[in-house]
DNA sequence: CACCGATGTCCAA
DNA sequence: TTGGACATCGGTG
């Protein structure tokens, strides 16, 4: 069962609409918590992933991060493709478009 | 109680 | 500009 914490990020994770991508940071900063590790954390266990859109979620310059618990492979790579099908253009690992990051209420 | 983890920021080369 | 090391928060062993 998530905790206090991990359903905080969630709930901060779930309010990123389609179409666009959070950073580790900006969850942490909304939720209010310096350690942006820690929301990685969360995120990284997921206990219910299409409820959650991890993949929304990639790092404060533009990298991937990492995904389903992978930092690399195949694993980044669907991340990608499902930004991609959102709308967001990634180019060589890279977000190509950083207006497209979300920016919390 | 101690170590690791899907990061971030700073310092040095 | 790129690479390496440290700092910080929470979870799990």
């Amino acid at each position: 069962m998530p905790t206090s914490f991990q359903q905080l990020v969630y709930a901060a994770t779930r309010t990123i609409p389609r179409g666009r991508v959070a950073t580790y940071k900006l969850l942490a900063d909304h939720i209010g918590c310096r350690s942006c590790r820690a929301v990685g954390q969360a995120l990284k266990r997921n206990p219910d992933a299409p409820r959650v859109p991890c993949h929304r979620v990639i790092a404060s310059d533009g990298t991937l991060g990492g995904f389903q618990g992978r930092c690399a492979g195949a694993a980044l790579r669907r991340k990608t493709y499902l930004l991609a099908a959102e709308g967001v253009r990634f180019s060589h690992g890279r977000l190509a478009d950083p207006r497209r990051l979300f920016r919390f209420a």
